[in-house]
RNA sequence: GGAGAGGUGGCUGAGUGGUCGAAAGCGACGGUUUGCUAAACCGUUGAACGGAGAAAUCCGUUCCGGGGGUUCGAAUCCCCCCCUCUCCGCCA
């Protein structure tokens, strides 16, 4: 969530920014009455300040007073205050319950260079990357190639789990764990610690993420009875990793790499391009995680090189790819700015066509306010939030689909992308 | 799942109703000493919010896992929840 103090000092920019971010219509009209309620707050908080501290007066005081009947008389006012202050406290913490809720409603502000549009095909293409194969044959979709080379049945996956899950067998599994392996390689050996997380977490870090999982229109799935959800991106348990803590700044940037199982209920995404693997419930993912110094020169640099390791994986993959600058509106609530890479899929569409990959934001403190993760400056008095970013390393079942149909091969084999080689163990995937 | 013990500042850890935002140690920072490093010694050292001030800083409120309660007064007593550890059970 935003800084409050900077929602009330600038509600012109905060609006202007919900506007050019296409959020409802009711989000922006909060903002005024969170000025408002800010304005109340202050006083109210100011007159319980004072009834407290004549509180704490008396109740001192009687500590001290060996008189019993003027202790008496003091206890008789502590018990007066006591009933004062009641109603006021009251107010102060619903008025403050509601403040936290409103500002958590509002989107984090925008990247000036980040393309101003409303709908998600106003975003910018950057570059492309890599030339599009060209076929001598009729390329064939991952669907296709993995059911003639049985390596995905989600005839079976919808049996036992219903529709949107699948079983990987065969070369798929090997192909699956050489390109994880390939990208935990890459990133260690850019500094980055490697974890394996949990693949549930607590509702309230999935709020601190920006998620909102009791919502209607919820991606996440909730596990009955408890207060744990399947997450549907090690994004959210790395972000809770350093949750309420103070870290020093020698200790920044904070690297990691999570491998995690990522769940997502797809609500509402029927009819959407979602053949085969691209749109699941279930899929493993590789996912670079960040926490730096609170300033956009930070982050900034940083958003830059997790772009770049992103670029640098398809690259050696041997993947045509392009990168988009998303534009305000499809940015999401916490990001600051975002960068995807969409690859080339030859199977996909009539003649092929580019489907998003990765992804990477920088969230700026957004995050980190509401997961409360703070930083000493050195030479500065107090802690500042940090800055969070995430970026996508490798989503499994999408790398998988570009590279089934980057790699495929007129008799209906698979080769192996070089890279992948020494980590998959043979050359072409779909000989058995 | 059962029984017990705990959760206190950046860390370790003392504190069982008032003088406690909290001993002590470690760490960090500043200084003295020193050819350099280390050691030793002296000093400083929690956070959030609000108010005053040009600022250094000062004042107030809140915070001892989280939430409620008792009390004039709670780190300390009571209730619920979360987490950690030990033992037992079960198990990959």
């Amino acid at each position: 969530m935003l800084d409050l103090k900077f929602v009330v000092e600038n509600p012109a920019a905060v609006k202007a920014n919900c506007v050019a971010r296409n959020v409802s219509a009711d989000i922006t009209a909060e903002i005024d009455a969170v000025v408002a309620l800010d304005r109340e707050r202050k006083t109210l908080q100011f007159e319980v300040e004072n009834v407290r501290r004549r509180q704490n007066e008396v109740a001192q005081a009687t500590g001290k007073e060996k008189d019993v009947e003027k202790r008496n008389e003091l206890v008789a006012e502590g018990k007066r205050l006591k009933g004062d202050v009641g109603i006021n406290e009251e107010r102060l913490k619903t008025l403050e319950v509601e403040l936290k809720s409103r500002v958590g409603r509002i989107p984090n502000m925008t990247h000036p260079d980040a393309p101003v549009g409303a709908t998600e095909d106003l975003s910018v293409e950057l570059r492309k990357v890599g030339t599009p194969r060209v076929f001598d044959f009729k390329p064939r979709d991952h669907v296709d190639l993995g059911r003639s080379l049985d390596l995905i049945d989600f005839e079976a996956g919808g049996k036992v789990s219903g529709n949107g899950f699948y079983f990987l067998k065969h070369d798929a599994v090997l192909l699956e764990m050489a390109l994880q392996h390939f990208a935990i390689r890459t990133l260690v050996s850019r500094g980055f610690t490697p974890v394996i997380t949990p693949d549930l977490a607590r509702v309230s870090i999935l709020e601190g993420i920006g998620f909102n999982p009791r919502g209607a229109e919820t991606q996440v799935y909730s596990v009955e009875n408890t207060d744990l959800c399947l997450i549907g991106t090690a994004e959210i348990t790395l972000g809770g990793l350093h949750a309420d803590e103070i870290l020093e700044s020698a200790q920044l940037p904070i690297k990691y790499v999570g491998l995690s199982h990522c769940f997502r209920t797809e609500a509402g995404a029927a009819g959407r391009a979602s053949k085969g693997l691209y749109r699941v419930h279930q899929f493993t993912k590789i996912e670079m995680f960040a926490f730096t110094e609170g300033t956009l020169e930070a982050s900034g640099a940083l958003h830059l090189e997790l772009l770049k390791i992103e670029e640098e994986i398809f690259t050696a993959l041997g993947i045509p790819y392009r990168v988009l600058d998303i534009c305000s509106g499809d940015l999401g609530g916490p990001a600051y700015r975002k960068f995807d890479l969409e690859a080339w899929m030859p199977g996909r569409g009539e003649a092929g066509e580019y489907g998003e990959v990765t992804s990477t934001s920088n969230c700026t403190d957004y995050q980190a306010r509401r997961l409360n993760v703070r930083y000493k400056p050195t030479g500065q008095k107090g802690t500042k939030f940090v800055h969070t970013l995430n970026g996508t390393a490798i989503a499994l079942s999408r790398a998988m689909i570009a590279v089934l149909e980057n790699y495929q091969r007129a008799d209906g084999l698979v080769d192996v992308p070089e890279v992948l080689k020494p980590y998959l163990g043979k050359d072409l995937i779909g000989r058995r």
